[in-house]
DNA sequence: GGGCCCGCAGGG
DNA sequence: CCCTGCGGGCCC
């Protein structure tokens, strides 16, 4: 389940991960992250077990799994291909929002002092691999929490993280980028019938089949060809939905692009050539016209 | 407190 | 099915 769990407040505490696995929070007993590929991460634990993580509250820098040996050495390369990691790009790519849990085996000023404590829900803002500290490559990912994700309490035996201190003997400038919550965060709408439509098409654009590939996944979005609400009043079902890239889009939202009876994708009064179509996926003829409609010119 | 090893659920 | 993974308890 991506999300809240209902029934649990964040700030909720599990004396250990099978608590917190049967309360649904993290079902993975041992393992970090919890989800995969297709659906996207749904949870993930920080518990000090990779020494590359920083923790900055509503900031997270969390390392991926994998390539460890089992004293929480790095002996090998992580990769994307690992279902965890895979699972928070796509997490990334959909703007799904992750659970994060933190325990107090975690090195963080943020930690709770035993256990393991719910703490909100966060987005996974950016990934990228760099080498680790113990030199293998890894992978990471910048959580930011949610707007309506409370800070994280401190624990009264540690401070909290000083910000570098500005001081004559720092060299000129500063490579710290400023931490500031990026409340500009775009969060995607995901919805049951808008990835039906994704799967079927496998990312591939319907008007002119691009398929964005990135390191660890695929990209498209799901466009509803009339609008949901009103004064348009679309339904959302998958014969209303069409898998495009960002471009077409935006295109088909601003009525660049209008889509003829027949199929036909017309672009600014000029015939484009067809829609790509997957035979599981009906399209409303009705939705295609009240589109073309709320368009003509 | 550290090392060990027995775990199980989730995922391919 | 087999394998892995930010446990956890027990022994020393």
């Amino acid at each position: 389940m991506i999300g809240e769990i209902p029934g649990v407040p964040v700030g909720e505490e599990y004396a250990s991960r099978v608590l917190a696995s049967e309360a649904g929070v993290h079902r993975p007993r041992i393992a970090g992250i919890c989800g995969t590929q297709a659906t996207g991460a749904e949870s993930i634990v920080l518990s000090g077990g990779y020494k590359d993580d920083e923790d900055y509250g509503d900031v997270i820098i969390y390392t991926g799994h994998g390539g460890q040996d089992g004293a929480g050495n790095q002996v090998s390369d992580q990769s994307l291909d690992d279902s965890g990691n895979a699972a928070l790009v796509t997490s990334h790519l959909q703007g799904l929002p992750v659970r994060v849990i933190r325990g107090s085996k975690s090195q963080s000023v943020y930690a709770p002092r035993s256990g393991y404590r719910y703490d909100g829900l966060y987005r996974v803002a950016s990934y990228g691999s760099r080498s680790g500290i113990d030199g293998h490559l890894i992978w990471q990912f910048r959580l930011e929490a949610d707007l309506a994700t409370p800070m994280p309490t401190v624990r009264e035996d540690q401070l909290p993280i000083e910000a570098p201190q500005q001081g004559p003997e720092q060299p000129d400038g500063n490579d710290e980028p400023e931490r500031v919550r990026s409340n500009v965060q775009r969060i995607v709408r995901s919805s049951k019938v808008k990835n039906t439509v994704k799967l079927w098409h496998q990312d591939q654009c319907q008007i002119c089949g691009t398929r964005i590939e990135v390191p660890g996944g695929t990209y498209s979005e799901g466009a509803h060809i009339q609008a949901l609400g009103r004064p348009h009043n679309g339904p959302d079902q998958t014969g209303n939905v069409l898998c495009l890239c960002p471009n077409c889009h935006v295109k088909l939202d601003a009525g660049a692009i209008v889509i003829n009876d027949d199929l036909t994708v017309v672009e600014n009064g000029v015939p484009k050539g067809p829609l790509r179509t997957h035979p599981k996926h009906g399209l409303s003829i009705d939705c295609i016209r009240s589109h073309r409609e709320r368009w003509r010119r």
